[in-house]
Formats: structure tokens, C-alpha cells, sequence
DNA sequence: TAGATTGTTAATCGATTAACAATC
DNA sequence: TAGATTGTTAATCGATTAACAATC
């Protein structure tokens, strides 16, 4: 069914918080240009990951309206659905998930958070009381956690994706550095805050080496 | 010169974590095969990463020296410098950036840390003090920062992102949900933690409908 | 109408996978 | 040696970009 590939989906989800805030703003209507402009790519790109969606945008010559097409595309990235969340770990991480995403926002609740440490154990974050870790199967099936978001120690990392993976989650959002082994049926989605600085320093470099060969070619070839 | 692409890098900065893992565990010698398996890809592709290094891996048929390959992947992705590093927005998002992200470890260091509410100004992150926004343009090219975490609410992030042009940071990882307009000569790196979730969400619904279309094709087509 | 814009197909580009000779 | 493994080139696959008829 949902023929929408993962960088689509990436590029959607981003989408949507542009047309959020254009929305909020007051925006009715723009085109895959101005979209384009705002993103960072090209009117075509844009018009391609629309197209992909099942419902289309909207009407020719005038662009498409911003509130139908942020509907699409929650539509088309399954956000009609109520998905519980569950946070294991909750130190500061852990506690900066569970308060500070607007899950709510996006078809999903927080609905369970697991620690181990007898003082956050017990403890409340937003609606739900901290249990403890060695809960997480069988509090997991009661509440019908679907997504876990995972922030605790690397040393329990693996302990603890297999706990989710028994308690029936279906995916895991890995913000710790150990590669989880999981089975087919469960995904994980890497978020290694660490890699992202990483991968910008390599961004800022690469832009440096561009510009230095610019500066060489230019030198080289005078036109 | 650095002819890593962005998908590689990204793997390249993965896979580093797995070596010091494996390097720490004692061991020190894999092949590509191990790796591919550990990080859930294919040889060929790991092989082609690292063939992507300026300096390859190490020998012929006994696989790669851990701690080589991790020292060839730090050297590719600039880990031989040390890059001076600020947070900006040191609430609960901000203050995990700043307090429990291991860039020593990884060429970078916090070297400076911004925000704009009075109880948070000049109190104590690790090694620096918070000062107030305003001060941006100025320290940062006092303290030579190069790459800057976002961690702001929404509506000044763009502000703070021009006064971090102006203070001549080259790299944004920008937390926040607005679409950062740059010009071309400093880069972002979107890390929005909501989307982490919307794609993990598709991903598993993506999973479902393969799953069930395999059932069906099962049903159709008798082997 | 003329101009702007979409939906959609075709062409290009880049990234992944396959293949295999060389090596120990 | 035989078997395993790399380095590297070639083939395939998928994603991005270009093109353009249809539409208002």
C-alpha cells in the first residue's frame, strides 16, 4: 500500500511543520515553489512527494491550500491513528522527551515511562508514573505501547529493547549509542545525538573543500 | 578532496560507535561481514564506505584492524581537529546537549552556552558559563565557535541563528521546528526530535503493510 | 487570453549491490 | 594449498531532476 519511501517521508514530516507554522501565520495557500524555497530543494522534489501522497494536494493554477495539504500528509504518514508511546529512561533525556515533544500533536500519547533508579521510580511525567523497568513487558500489552523512545545507558540498551520487543512495541527511536539487535517485525530509527554533530562537522568541512576547489577552478579556468 | 557523501558519512559515524564498542569488549579484528551484520547492512556497501577513506582499512584476508578503521573513519570525518562548540537554549533539551554528549571524545568541545532568562544566565554548564543571547555575535568569534546546537522555543530561532552567522559559526543542529534560511555558506543539520517519531511511526506502519501484503501474496500465489 | 501552476511521465544522476581478480 | 577476505570495477536499482501537456 503506502508506496511512500523513506526519504519522502522524512521530507513530509518536515513539510508539515512548515505548513504549521505558515498556517499559523495565516497563510492559506502556496506553491511547490515557495515550498521549495522554504525547505531548501527543488519545486519538483516537492511536487514528486505530494504526488505520492494517496490524496493528492489541491486544484491546479493556485498552488495548494495549506491546511488540506498538512491534512494529506498526516493522513498519509498514518497520523489519523492514537499510537502509545512508551520512555524508558528517564534521566534528562529521558524526562526532555517525555515533557517536551509534542506528541499529542502527531496521532501519538505518551503512555508508560520506565526507569530503574529507586528515585525516579514512582515519580510522575505528565500524565503517567514512572514504573519500573522490570515492568516493562507486561505494562507494555496492558497500555498497548506501540513506539518506545529509548534514552537509558548503553549497558541496559540491549536488555531493555528485548523487554520492549517481548512487551509487543513495534518500533524503537534509539537516542543510545548500541546498535540494537531487534527481530524483522520490530524497527528501530537511529538518533544518536552525537552522531549529528558528527555528521555537521563533516557538512562544514565538505562546504569548506567546495569552496576551496571553487577558489582553485576559478584560478584555473578563467572564463 | 573528501569525497564521503552524506549517506556515507552517516553510516561512517555509526559504524564508529560499533568499533569503540567492539574495541572496548577486546576485540580487534573484524571482517565485513561482521560489520555489515552488526549494523544491519550489507558487505559490499560496508566495504564500499570504507574503500570511500582517504587511508582504506587495514590487510587482505583477515578483515580490519578495529581500532585502525575507527582512526581511519576519525581522520575522514575531520575528528583531528578540535572544534569549539555552543549550545544556544539551555533549557532541559539544551542543558543534556551541554552536559551529556561526549564531543571530547569526538574532535569538539563545549566552549561557550547561551540564554535569554535571567535565572539561567550565569549559572555553570560543565566548563563555561551561560551568558545572555545578546552576547552571541561577539563570543562566538571571541571563542572561535564553529558549530552551534539549537535548542531555543521556535520563535527566536531565527534570530539566534542570524546573530550565530554573525558571530561566524559554520554548522547549526537545529532542535527546533522552524526551517532555518541560511546563507549558503553555513550549513544545518535538521535533528526536529518530533519527526524522529512521525518516521518511526511510518516506518512501522510501512512494515505492517509489508507484512500483510506478503500474507496476500502468499494466498495468490501457491508455491 | 496569457501566465502560472500542477500532475505525471521520461531522463539523469547517484547510491547500492554484485562480481571477481588479487592476496594472504 | 584452499578458503576467506579485501579492493575495486561494473551492473542495477532507486531517487532526483527535467520536461511538458493539461488546467484554470
Amino acid at each position: 500500500m503506502s508506496r511512500i519511501t523513506n526519504p519522502t517521508a522524512k521530507r513530509l514530516s518536515e513539510y508539515l511543520l512548515i505548513l504549521e507554522r505558515l498556517s499559523a501565520q495565516g497563510t492559506r495557500t502556496l506553491s511547490s515553489r515557495e515550498l521549495a524555497d522554504l525547505y531548501g530543494n527543488t519545486a519538483s522534489q516537492v511536487r514528486q512527494d505530494i504526488f505520492s501522497l494517496p490524496r493528492g494536494g489541491e486544484s491546479d493554477p493556485y498552488g495548494y491550500d495549506v491546511d488540506k495539504l498538512g491534512l494529506s500528509i498526516r493522513h498519509a504518514l498514518g497520523m489519523d491513528a492514537l499510537r502509545s508511546v512508551a520512555v524508558v529512561g528517564c534521566g534528562r533525556l529521558g524526562t526532555t522527551l517525555a515533557l517536551h515533544v509534542p506528541l499529542e500533536d502527531y496521532g501519538m500519547k505518551l503512555a508508560a515511562a520506565f526507569d530503574v533508579h529507586p528515585d525516579i521510580v514512582g515519580t510522575r511525567l505528565k500524565d503517567v508514573h514512572v514504573e519500573h523497568s522490570v515492568h516493562i513487558p507486561r505494562v507494555c500489552r496492558q497500555e498497548q505501547i506501540e513506539l518506545a523512545a529509548l534514552s537509558t545507558p548503553a549497558e541496559e540498551a540491549q536488555k531493555i529493547a528485548d523487554a520492549l520487543v517481548h512487551g509487543g512495541v513495534k518500533g524503537i527511536l534509539n537516542f543510545t549509542r548500541v546498535q540494537l539487535r531487534l527481530p524483522d517485525s520490530v524497527v528501530a530509527e537511529n538518533r544518536q545525538i552525537v552522531c549529528g554533530f558528527i555528521q555537521l562537522a563533516h557538512k562544514v568541512s565538505d562546504l569548506n573543500n567546495d569552496a576551496s576547489a571553487d577558489a582553485l577552478s576559478d584560478r584555473d579556468m578563467p572564463s
